[in-house]
DNA sequence: GGGCTTATTGGACATTTGCGCAATAGCGTC
DNA sequence: GACGCTATTGCGCAAATGTCCAATAAGCCC
């Protein structure tokens, strides 16, 4: 393997981990999986991540991180409240695999027994709540959305997607991915007070 | 150890695996530990269980089975839908150590791995979700609830549900126990049309 | 009490895992 | 072009795991 700076190695090793987690679930992600998939030694992954916990951790973080990242700047590029959250379920909903939603799993599977993966992912969950109670927020000030509580609502309307998205990626067939789709904008629809529709994008 | 009916040798099998995973989770627990707990050898378990995951399969369905003809007999006694419905929070959001909810979200992260859970795990969603329809569709009957579509209706409600939980039993702090079962209600009402409070029973 | 069935044992076996270490080789410096 | 630093290798080790199996012993029927 050719020799690279550090940094760019360390940022290739996580890369790598991402692709291979993303493939098999936390739980079956092995160094020598990664290694492979980099295309190099397992113990060249030792060089550089003191443990395979630290590993993880902040593959997770990353991959996670990056998804909320994008979801945002999409959201921010929505001309009104309604629109933002439009984009959010755009975002939120897109059919790329699913493979995401099995990290997440995983995730708060392990939560309660990893202290550092815990607070990532709680971290994050809270940011994706705020995102949705910020444009709830908005839309309250501009009067196309009613609701009496913007942090409960996020929190719902977060965890009715999380909940359904749990169920097709677990299950596959009981609820299909149009449906979390679908069910969670009318959900959400609901919950704010919209004409039924409004969320649908297509 | 003691030699032992063959009914009630598999009984404390499943029931020694159960306190097994509830300590260390599904991804955790092995052969060797349920051997220990039950205080037999590890030979003795595969001369019951063909394999390991055959043996978590049962376990799991055990504990989530029971859980659900608990609370499927306690929704019974409603007298009528909107009580029905009440009882159905109650049972599901009682705060008996959230235990339970572990249990579900280790199930849901290892279904991609494990066949036969996931078979289960499934099957036990869809009895869950056909448990709210029922109501909901007596609801619509007697006129109490209003709803266009019962079936999606249900799994919304569940999935709220199971989303609000997780992040309690993940996270701990972002969101409560209390706040479970008061935003979960208040979600139902809303998808329902029902007066805020209605389901709320104390 | 003897014999038969089978519950139970305890370890062997192959595989996989995270991790460490001595050896090797790539790149910059003089 | 030689030298030194270190990124990289590739193997080895110990521990853990699921599974299997021959040996043992506990209970039951005659």
């Amino acid at each position: 393997m050719a020799r690279m700076t550090p940094d760019d190695r360390r940022e290739a090793i996580i890369a790598a981990t991402l692709a291979v987690i993303q493939r098999r679930g936390i739980a079956a992600t092995t160094v020598r999986d990664v290694a492979a998939e980099l295309g190099a030694s397992s113990g060249l992954i030792h060089h550089y991540m003191t443990s395979m916990d630290e590993l993880i951790a902040e593959a997770f973080e990353r991959a996670a991180g990056a998804d909320l990242l994008a979801t945002r700047a999409l959201v921010e590029q929505g001309q009104n409240p309604l629109e933002q959250l439009r984009f959010f379920f755009d975002s939120y909903t897109r059919s790329d695999g699913n493979s995401g939603m099995q990290l997440w799993l995983d995730a708060w599977a392990e939560a309660a027994r990893r202290p550092e993966l815990r607070q990532i992912s709680q971290r994050l969950n809270e940011a994706w709540q705020q995102l949705i109670c910020g444009i709830i927020e908005g839309g309250m000030r501009t009067g196309e959305m009613n609701c009496t509580d913007p942090a409960a609502a996020a929190w719902r309307i977060l965890s009715l997607l999380d909940g359904l998205h749990l169920q097709e990626v677990a299950h596959g067939d009981s609820v299909t991915s149009s449906q979390v789709s679908t069910w969670s904008r009318r959900g959400a629809e609901i919950e704010l007070g919209l004409v039924q529709g409004t969320l649908t994008s297509y």
